[in-house]
DNA sequence: TTTTAATTGCAAATCATTTGCAATTAATTG
DNA sequence: CAATTAATTGCAAATGATTTGCAATTAAAA
């Protein structure tokens, strides 16, 4: 489940300073590990594991264990989207401000790549289910798995 | 993450025999612990973790680890079907011959109770995601949380 | 009933994730 | 700019779910 990111996009440039601002409103200490996990995810347009983030970042710069704890913030806070692929390890993206992140991914089942997907869940059956059911706030989690163009030769 | 689940439902009847049949046929052994465990499963219709298949059990009946590779092996039959609600516990249900048991949830992330949904992705929208990306065989994990109706009050 | 391969229990091993705690440090304050 | 303080970190140990090695047990075939 893994494969090199060889995608040169970066999110735009003023996300990273607004990213900075967003932590300090919120009391919170822009600190060396924090920056160096904030820039990684900014260079990633794929959700990325705490394991991977952790290898891209120069040996020995931060613990594994300071990574679960940024990401846990950062999720509380909003700035990053945790995603399940089912394979149990957690991964995550960079949420643009203003937005909340949600949307979907194709993934291969066999070389794990992964495309970010525009399509949702149609909204009218959403509120249909929840009303059936008398729910409220309903969203949903979701993922396509399938086999990529690579690996089908 | 539990609640008693005092749904009186039980399968068709037929269904536990062409269960034992179904394993014969793979030439599989019908022990004491797997039978217990397809009977577990006959009486609930949501999915179940393993410990609370393991907790249904008398006593001492049969090991956790037994009813991991039980799993395992059920699953890979098509027997059962795996459910992941995003909370890092793997939930099965038994799989109506015949059938591939793709369905979803609906679950309240205050008590967890969980409703089968009859709705599905659809289908034409499925399809424009895999040819716009050049995929095969996609199918997708859908699952929707929100507050039932009794955490509401 | 014998033979044999599948299955089980039990303990130890994995893996991802969390947590306690003492040492470090960013940000504030004087 | 130095002192103060609460937030943060590294490290090791703890959790929790799931898997695995292995010797003992047992269902099914012969």
């Amino acid at each position: 489940m893994k494969k090199p990111c060889n995608c040169p996009h970066t999110h735009p440039k003023q996300e990273l300073s607004s990213l900075t601002t967003r932590l300090r409103r919120e009391a919170r200490k822009i600190t060396g590990p924090r920056a160096a996990i904030l820039e990684i995810l900014h260079q990633h347009r794929h959700p990325l594991t705490n394991k991977e983030i952790h290898a891209e970042l120069p040996k020995g710069e931060c613990d594994l264990a300071t990574i679960y704890r940024a990401m846990q913030m950062l999720e509380k806070l909003g700035m990053v989207k945790r995603f399940d692929f089912g394979d149990g390890v957690a991964r995550f993206e960079l949420v643009v401000e203003g937005d909340d992140g949600h949307h979907h991914h194709l993934i291969c089942t066999q070389c794990a790549q992964v495309v970010e997907i525009g399509e949702c869940f149609p909204a009218e059956i959403e509120h249909r289910i929840a009303r059936q059911n008398g729910f409220r706030a309903v969203t949903h989690r979701l993922e396509f798995f399938g086999v990529c163009p690579d690996c089908q030769k």
